[in-house]
DNA sequence: CGTACTTTTGAATCGCATCAAATCTGGTGG
DNA sequence: CCACCAGATTTGATGCGATTCAAAAGTACG
């Protein structure tokens, strides 16, 4: 893992060589732990491959999923406060840098450049993650479909960077129903498919 | 409207009392448009009563909802872009604060303080909307029930503060199911209510 | 060339949405 | 204080669509 190379082939991280000082790349293995709940805050971090999810466990032994990662910086919130708010755990084999929480906040507060990139970053992130919502809040597969190239495609057309597979988990839904809805959407008009080019149609008003 | 007092009553927007010179309170009625995509950004909201929605609409007149808002700021990304993203539109007659962007992204820049807590807020929000996707890609009415007890309460108690009617659509179930499931969790033990308040027992492992 | 994973199709089941309607509730005005 | 109304709450019946389980076919990769 190249770290330097990394860092200045991302927008933000580039932005702020000095943080290469404080960072180190960890390669994990499933189920290990990377944070738990109550800690002190010491790194930030940033998921290169593989998958983190942060989950909340209750003493009544429920856990709940808060978030899964795979690729970006997670728990941002962990910036704000001092502790831990829950904890995080490998899901699948990752790669991971790691920063200092210190000389980060540090540049956040002193390079307006990168503290610019990382709100600019945060609300793009939050935006999607809302758009999100109101997806999986649609109860019908072919409405998350359409919404899906309506808010993440252009022009009615979405490039498809990943499995359909991982898209259906995306999607909420199984993917057995994603294949079956998008077939039926083909056989209507309302989409085309080429590979994993996907065009909406969509001739008529709802 | 007393707009002074909003300001001095809420934890961020007081830390930045020189905004008051650069903010209005608008009433709107339902379907008015409030910004249009490809407008010029200049303005930041903030909800203070009623309902608005950011869609997106495609040439083949489909529509999107974004984002819905009851409350607080919304289309934060504004900020950081020059020209509006989506359309937002009045869903529920609402009141609004209306903030001249350029003194908003001044104040975020040279008050320290205020950028601290805008920062704390979009990350806290965006914990809060990723614990609500993760929510809402569960199947089953009783899982996102628990899992909106266990990561908005406290320990495994949570005070609704809205109706149950808008609990079910923050759930992504409609009402009827709502109020059947709840009813058999309390049924079977898993759940004890009284009024708004909810007592998650669960004392098994999944 | 074999293995792991994705893609695809089938059949059965179940849970939620939907439509309908009754009851309860808080708030308003007479 | 009561009548009334809008909205929330609750219950019932029905149907659809997604999940689930199962298995085959296709694909990428070492």
């Amino acid at each position: 893992m190249d770290i330097e190379q990394f860092m200045a082939d991302d927008p933000l991280l580039a932005t702020c060589p000095g943080l290469l000082e404080h960072v180190q790349y960890v390669a994990l293995r499933a189920d290990e732990t990377i944070v738990h709940a109550g800690q002190k805050v010491r790194h930030v971090f940033y998921v290169v491959s593989g998958e983190v999810r942060l989950v909340r466990r209750s003493r009544a032994g429920t856990e709940v999923v808060l978030q899964r990662c795979r690729q970006g910086f997670f728990s941002e919130a962990s910036l704000t406060v001092s502790q831990y708010h829950c904890d995080v755990l490998v899901a699948e084999e990752c790669g991971l840098l790691r920063f200092q929480v210190e000389p980060f906040r540090q540049a956040l507060d002193e390079n307006n450049l990168f503290r610019n990139q990382w709100m600019a970053r945060i609300t793009r992130e939050l935006r999607k993650v809302r758009a999100q919502c109101e997806r999986l809040s649609l109860h019908s597969a072919a409405d998350r479909i359409v919404h899906y190239i309506e808010s993440e495609g252009n022009e009615g057309v979405i490039e498809l960077v990943q499995t359909r597979k991982s898209w259906a988990l995306e999607l909420g839904l199984t993917h057995e129903a994603l294949y079956r809805t998008l077939k039926r959407l083909q056989d209507e008009g309302v989409l085309a498919i080429d590979k994993s080019r996907i065009h909406l149609i969509e001739m008529f008003k709802k």
